[in-house]
DNA sequence: CTTGTTCTTGAATGGTTGCTCATGTATGTT
DNA sequence: AACATACATGAGCAACCATTCAAGAACAAG
């Protein structure tokens, strides 16, 4: 018998999670949500209890359950190795340095914006580099066992190291999108494993 | 004949510097700065033309001559090792495991916050990122040298690789304060060096 | 002491922030 | 047709933002 609701709640989720993407938790006002999606602010509210800081934080898991899959790609395989893993850090380079892709990984944004002062945003950043950091051991342990990288590198130490190395990428290639440099990052990343 | 000014401009530097080093800069407000230093805004603006933005900037500046060098420690001679190297990365560990030390790295947050819409600040960042890789091409050249890394480690490449290493860690040990966790990093990044 | 110059002060500016709430509206049931 | 229910609307709130400015104050030169 209520009135039916006007709008996709998931949709303004979405178009949440972009504008927090390009710009950060601070910078997106409610105001810029209102006029991306059409949704005035009372009906924001209602449909979010918590306001922003709610809203932001389904835009992360949306983003970790819509975003993060597809950039992983083949590297999510059990059965992924070095090329998948390879294939990784090559999409993350060219996403830097691309217009539609410099902003980054919204994550990583998170983990330096937020994760200081909001306990929830950190955890769901935690997740995202536990998630990364299995599936680079796994590929690692794949190609080790295919005799692609040196026997003597630890598939479980050295994915650390790999999670460690592509948030940097992205903190240089915030700074720095030039494609010498990131090429070069990736390339040296990779040429030390075999 | 003018009236003398009653505050030390520089020290007002070092209290911006603070606190755009904590809060980022878009959370710290010119009120903040006005009770950290004593200095009422008008005599902030009229000491610092260009408002926020230009003190925003000389805070960049100063943190890169003052608190970079400091951190890089004996990384930055023209003789460092292998030992210095390690021991830029586990300065950095101890600093994001100490309450004091959290915050990161101030050109590393900039990156990420300011980088994309502030090309002024991101030149600072790449200055800086420049200094690091020289610093480290060289240590690890010297370490190369000294037989203290595999001849097939190019100090140049490798350099860049460890830069890109140690933002990164930087972003993990925001999200991830946790000893074993920033340890496991290095520790595996530079086992995989011999 | 007067004057010129630069400083300090803090109230005030106009704008933005996240958020609320009274009012009106569309619906399914009765 | 009347009702209960949840929704839509957008003006409005207090707080905060970066910034400006008129007024007064401290100094050195004359």
């Amino acid at each position: 018998m209520p009135r039916p609701r006007e709008f996709e709640p998931d949709a303004v989720v979405d178009q949440a999670m972009l504008r927090f993407w390009w710009r950060g938790y601070r910078a997106t006002s409610i105001e810029d949500l209102v006029k991306a999606t059409g949704v005035k602010p009372g009906s924001l509210y209602s449909a979010f209890p918590g306001g922003k800081h709610a809203l932001f934080l389904k835009s992360l898991e949306r983003y970790s359950k819509l975003i993060v899959p597809q950039k992983l790609g083949e590297l999510a395989a059990p059965g992924a190795s070095l090329a998948a893993l390879r294939g990784y850090f090559d999409g993350l380079v060219q996403d830097l340095l691309s217009p539609e892709g410099r902003q980054g990984c919204l994550l990583v944004n998170t983990a330096i914006e937020n994760a200081a002062e909001d306990d929830e945003a950190a955890a769901v950043v935690r997740g995202h580099l536990a998630r990364l950091e299995q599936c680079m051991t796994t590929a690692l342990r794949n190609a080790r066992g295919a005799g692609e990288v040196r026997a003597s590198v630890d598939p479980a130490g050295h994915a650390k190291v790999l999670v460690a190395t592509c948030q940097g990428l992205m903190v240089v290639g915030k700074a720095n999108p030039d494609a010498t440099v990131l090429r070069a990052i990736v390339d040296n990343a990779f040429a030390v494993l075999v």
